[in-house]
DNA sequence: GCGACAG
DNA sequence: ATCTTGTCGC
């Protein structure tokens, strides 16, 4: 069952619209914890190549973390990079993966910000309530937020700041690794999604659905076996 | 004017 | 993100 929008807005806009839809979204985000344990989680990747996106999902059973399947869209970009507004850049391809995909999952985890953003509305959050479904940031670095050096051992966390506001974790996820940025998408809560992300990351720094996301939107594919697996 | 800045 | 080889370290 494909994962599609309960409503969108027009994605071709000035930076400055973009800006505003953000502050006009933000009211609706949900922060809190998931309402069961997750049984499969989604990573979530983009690579742009000659001007084209394209965006990747690939479905993991969870905690075991096997892939079970991959969907990717090819979406010309039309919006240039700029800090803090992503998703008008991203956000129509992976939209597009989603709507391809057939197998659900409770979560989905964004190689990017969620609240952690100026106006609270990173990609993993507007993708969240343009779905309305579960969603994670964790994002390899910064955008905002203030924060001291986590400890060293894996596991260990230190809260993301802006001003007296938490807005994101900075999770190690192996000793001796730079660590990542992980914050509320939405319908989730920042535990269940630090908890989470080290879940799904036992061995690399990055948890295995965005690595998985990321090779495949750089245009490797599944092994056969595994995307069969489950129809 | 200067520095910061997901992917 | 992308452009790109070798190289330092476990």
């Amino acid at each position: 069952m494909a994962l599609l929008p309960h409503f969108t807005h027009p994605w071709d806009v000035s930076p400055a619209e973009a800006r505003a839809l953000q502050d006009r979204l933000r009211a609706q985000v949900q922060v809190v914890p998931l309402a069961s344990p997750p049984r499969f989680v989604a990573g979530v990747d983009v690579s742009v190549q000659d001007e084209v996106a394209r965006a990747a999902v690939v479905l993991l059973s969870f905690p075991d973390l096997s892939p079970v399947e991959a969907s990717t869209a090819q979406v010309p970009v039309s919006f240039p990079y700029i800090p803090g507004l992503l998703a008008f850049r991203e956000g129509p391809a992976v939209l597009a993966a989603l709507e391809r995909l057939r197998g659900q999952p409770d979560v989905l985890i964004f190689d990017a910000q969620g609240l952690a953003h100026p106006r609270r509305m990173g990609l993993a959050t507007h993708l969240g309530i343009l779905l309305d479904w579960p969603s994670i940031g964790c994002a390899k670095s910064r955008l905002w937020g203030d924060h001291e050096e986590p400890p060293p051992q894996r596991g260990s966390w230190v809260p993301l700041w802006d001003g007296d506001e938490i807005i994101g974790a900075v999770l190690r996820t192996q000793m001796g690794v730079q660590p990542v940025y992980v914050s509320v998408g939405h319908r989730v809560d920042l535990e269940t999604a630090i908890d989470l992300v080290l879940a799904c990351a036992p061995t690399y720094r990055l948890p295995e659905p965005i690595r998985w996301a990321h090779r495949v939107a750089g245009g490797e594919t599944l092994p056969v076996a595994r995307q069969q697996a489950l129809f």
